[in-house]
RNA sequence: GCCGAGGUAGCUCAGUUGGUAGAGCACUUGACUGAAAAUCAAGGAGUCCCCGGUUCAAGUCCGGGCCUCGGCA
């Protein structure tokens, strides 16, 4: 059962060893590992906080939740017994988790890393979790209140998506001018502020960087081989029980309309269970969706980057990274 | 061999009474502050199977050819 690895993995607190600790206590070193999906950001990281003393901080939206681990492309049990992770099997499939609750955790699980005088290594996907956490977004602090959202939702159903975005701009034009009005999910999140608070969306999105000191590094591949890589996971994901892993979590009582069902590798399931798809479908679907989600991956962080060291992940060993790595605490405070 | 259906974007197809082509998906790109593996948007792309004919004008009509699929032999 990887949830009690995982778990297992996560209570273990192995013993501080000096030769990587911080020195300087005001300036949390951080190293970030991102990349597109199915890069090999996993594998690499586990590499690195072995050799230097880390703990890994997953920044994967999927990984959170619990019972999904052939199509999240969880760390393995053993994976997870080789270096500490935070962050992953956190909540149950039908909880909702957001943004906000994570960049709490993960700044939390940060300085509790350093507390312990270990590196932290924050690795994932979830481009915005990473810049939410890096940057220090003022996320405003008005939780998702579900029946509001269906009441504008269906407002938007009956009046227009047009008519919805009227009532937007009217309390909060800045914010109106910046989200497109067919994109209700969008025009529903900046309503719901500025109807429970009074105050528009767009006077509460602040930043604040945390303290860290910060080494990005980018893992990527040229686009065919990443997607090649894609297609030949999504087939060993199938070939390692997904559809099972899919069914127990309906037979458990998770519904489709779950958050995390919503998820690649879950959602295109429905079609198949219903009689509509054949496996062949499914598989197709599944890469295909993959690949278009990559491409947003990189557009997010084309537009998020602040430094960030792209690798290519064909062409460099994990033990050029942890010299990397080695080489930039070293310089520390020079 | 005969009968029928069809050959239009990478794929599946739509193209009204003839006026030099569209849709979905794919592909590429962009947005993104408590659903983000979500949600939304934009864009490029086609010798309309080939040859000939009718016409001011043919994806569309006529003739011939090639190919695919189905049925019958």
């Amino acid at each position: 059962m990887p949830t009690t690895a995982a778990s297992a993995a996560r209570q273990t607190a192995p013993a501080p060893a000096p030769e990587a600790a911080p020195q300087s206590p005001a300036r949390v070193p951080l190293v970030v590992i991102l990349g597109p999906t199915a890069v090999g950001k996993t594998a690499l990281a586990i590499c690195v906080a072995s050799a230097l003393n880390g703990e890994i901080v997953s920044a994967d939206s999927r990984q959170v939740y619990r019972h999904m681990d052939i199509g999240t492309a969880k760390p393995a049990p053993d994976e997870l017994a080789a270096a500490p992770h935070h962050l992953i099997d956190i909540v149950t499939p039908d909880q909702h988790y957001s943004l906000a609750e994570y960049q709490r955790a993960a700044y939390r699980a940060i300085q509790d890393i350093h507390a312990r005088e270990r590196l932290p290594l924050l690795v994932g996907g979830t481009g915005q979790y990473l810049t939410a956490v890096l940057e220090g977004w003022g996320i405003p602090e008005v939780p998702p209140d579900p029946s509001l959202r269906a009441e504008l939702e269906d407002f938007a159903a009956a009046q227009g998506a047009r008519a919805l975005h009227d009532r937007l701009r009217a309390v909060d034009p800045t914010a109106a001018r910046r989200i497109d009005y067919r994109n209700i999910r969008r025009v529903v999140r900046a309503l719901e502020v500025s109807l429970l608070t009074g105050a528009p969306i767009s006077a509460l999105q602040r930043k604040s960087p945390p303290p860290y000191r910060v080494l990005q590094i980018g893992l990527t591949l040229p686009r065919e081989a990443l997607y090649e890589r894609i297609d030949a996971r999504v087939d060993r994901m199938i070939a390692a029980g997904l559809e099972r892993e899919v069914r127990a979590l309906l037979d458990a009582g998770y519904t489709w309309d779950c958050p995390a069902m919503s998820g690649l590798g879950y959602a295109q399931w429905q079609p198949h269970f219903a009689g509509d798809a054949t496996l062949d479908d499914v598989a197709d679907a599944i890469k295909r969706e993959t690949r278009a989600f990559v491409r947003r991956q990189y557009t997010w962080f084309r537009g998020h980057d602040s430094g960030i060291r792209w690798l290519d992940a064909a062409q460099t060993a994990p033990d050029v990274v942890i010299g990397m790595v080695r080489d930039w605490l070293n310089d520390e405070g020079a």
